[in-house]
RNA sequence: UCCCCGAUAGCUCAAUCGGUAGAGCGAGCGGCUGUUAACCGCUAGGUUGUAGGUUCGAGUCCUACUCGGGGAGCCA
């Protein structure tokens, strides 16, 4: 009997196979069971009918319990009704390992328990369409740098000098000395890129910041590309290049897992070059314009409406519920309750932080570096990327380099994913002029011994270049339209905790 | 480091003014030949996060602690 696999089955329609795989969810209908398996390419329902196996193995199989493991023989057929358009007439199975009592069933579950199961969890379709998105976001990212003339080049994780400050970096005792978990690959890039024109890194990253929410994690992957001989305009073309080939590919390879977590595809296909492009003065003109403020106040309407309809229907319901009615209809309410009542607390949640956004917007002076909120505003006024560049000098890193022609602001950008998602990448040209970086150096009390090696770049053939770092975490999360990155890596490490 | 919210059955959540602790899912048993988170009937399942306090009476009020969630700052 031939091996497959589930996403071949195409290939096999009307022949005998044999699937090896999980047991995902299984019914049965007296004389027909329906087993849902899993063999990590996809999912196949297999059909038993009662007459067409043993009568033990029909027993066997009609107790199965979620995740056992089992092969199954039988026929391959199309089938509109089934999952993956085809299905399995079984005539044979045989259990491997089965399981009882797996706890993460098929209903919903809350992010804590999920997370401590996380070995398990992996297993579940809407983690198994993240990774299989993610992996083709990893591919796409390698892809475009190879098919460009990239070279890549693999910067140390262990590194003395800090990137960028200090109290970020976690330490780490080596052999007596400390030295630092890597925050970026950024200077040590510099100097290959002296040599080899364009080059890139991709490895993961570690940030010690104390930060608890939706957009970081304490261990993420980065890619950073860095280009001799590039201005700013340059870079910008090449980030909007690279985002769109990324979002490309998803789009040609991951259709059906787009599908299955329900992102929103029709967004997707409009993420094209060109993207939008702020100039840091102009976003701040924005922050505190009454556009802004009736925008926000436009989405404080929107909110309160929604969080009215769904009280009034928790309402009708609740009465629903006090009255004489059904047994199912009685069960169907109570599942109906429990969806509302938590959209009735993100609403809630979103109701409370939009003034204070607004709060933070309207008070936005000149000056500061843009917040997490503040791009989150700007973010959702777009419907593509946005590039906002030229920040202040005295909110940005010692390297990037000023604009000649306005002192005051660096040549750099940040790039927003659209719809309130928030930043996927930073970058900047850096100055390449020896005394000036000196002078930037000094300005930020950094100590100039530790950074010989990295002013010697401009002492031999310096040369304008720049670069940037996107985060592949973030990223796949504004594709697939998680809100919280955690669920866009296996194993997520976040602040003061790490489960597996 | 700061602000807000939460902890009740294996899981997700209810419990009105402080007055006998309840649903759904999951598990077990039974029924049904096409189900899509199937459906229907029955059964089991609880020291309400921990330690104190107020009260005739605490899941509910107060204090402390532990754990978790969201956000600010910072950032990919």
């Amino acid at each position: 009997m031939e091996k497959t696999t589930i996403e071949s089955l195409g290939q096999f329609a009307d022949k005998q196979v044999t699937l090896e795989g999980w047991l995902y969810n299984s019914r049965a209908s007296g004389k027909v069971q329906f087993l849902i398996i899993r063999d990590g390419t996809g999912l196949c329902q297999c059909i038993i009918e009662k007459d067409k196996v043993s009568d033990e193995l029909f027993e066997q199989l009609g107790h199965l319990g979620q995740e056992s493991s089992l092969a199954v023989t039988g026929l391959v057929r199309a089938d509109e009704r089934s999952v993956g358009g085809y299905e399995l007439a079984v005539t044979d199975a045989k259990i491997i390992a089965s399981a009882t009592d797996y706890p993460i069933t098929p209903k919903s579950h809350g992010i804590d328990f999920l997370l401590k199961q996380r070995h398990l969890h992996l297993r579940s379709q809407g983690q198994w369409c993240i990774g299989k998105i993610r992996h083709t976001v990893i591919d796409a990212i390698r892809r475009f740098f190879n098919d460009n003339g990239f070279t890549l080049v693999d910067t140390p994780i262990l590194t003395a000098a800090a990137g960028e400050e200090e109290q970020s970096l976690f330490e780490v005792d080596y052999f007596g000395e400390p030295l630092f978990l890597t925050q970026t690959g950024q200077l040590h890039l510099e100097s290959a890129a002296m040599s080899y024109g364009k080059v890139y890194c991709f490895g993961p990253t570690f940030r010690a910041e104390r930060s608890k929410t939706r957009r970081h994690l304490t261990e993420f992957w980065m890619v950073e590309p860095e280009v001799a001989f590039i201005e700013l305009v340059g870079l910008l073309e090449l980030a909007e290049n690279f985002v769109s080939s990324i979002v490309a590919r998803v789009l040609k390879d991951n259709k059906s897992q787009l599908e299955s977590i329900g992102a929103d595809i029709p967004a997707l296909e409009k993420i094209t070059p060109p993207f939008y492009r702020l100039t840091y003065t102009e976003a701040c003109e924005i922050l505190t314009s009454q556009r802004a403020k009736d925008f926000l106040a436009g989405q404080l309407e929107k909110f309160k409406n929604q969080k009215q309809q769904i009280e009034s229907r928790i309402a009708q319901l609740e009465e629903e519920q006090k009255g004489q009615i059904k047994q199912w209809k009685r069960d169907k309410n109570a599942a109906e309750l429990i969806e509302l009542r938590s959209e009735l607390a993100e609403v809630d949640t979103k109701i409370e932080n939009n003034p204070k956004h607004a709060q933070l917007a309207a008070e936005f002076r000149w000056g500061k570096d843009l917040g997490g909120s503040d791009e989150t505003i700007i973010s959702q006024m777009h419907d593509k990327p946005i590039f906002v560049t030229h920040y202040p000098k005295q909110a940005k890193a010692f390297y990037m380099k000023t604009d000649r022609s306005n002192e005051n602001v660096v040549l750099n950008f940040d790039c927003l994913a659209p719809e309130g998602f928030g930043e996927i990448i930073g970058g900047s040209i850096r100055e390449d002029d020896f005394d000036r970086l000196v002078t930037r150096i000094k300005e930020q009390n950094l100590k100039q011994e530790n950074y010989e090696w990295y002013l010697d770049l401009r002492k031999y053939g310096s040369v304008p270049h720049g670069g940037f770092g996107l985060g592949v975490e973030r990223t796949v999360a504004w594709i697939t339209g998680q809100k919280h990155i955690r669920q866009c890596i296996p194993f997520p490490r976040m602040m003061d905790k790490v489960y597996i």
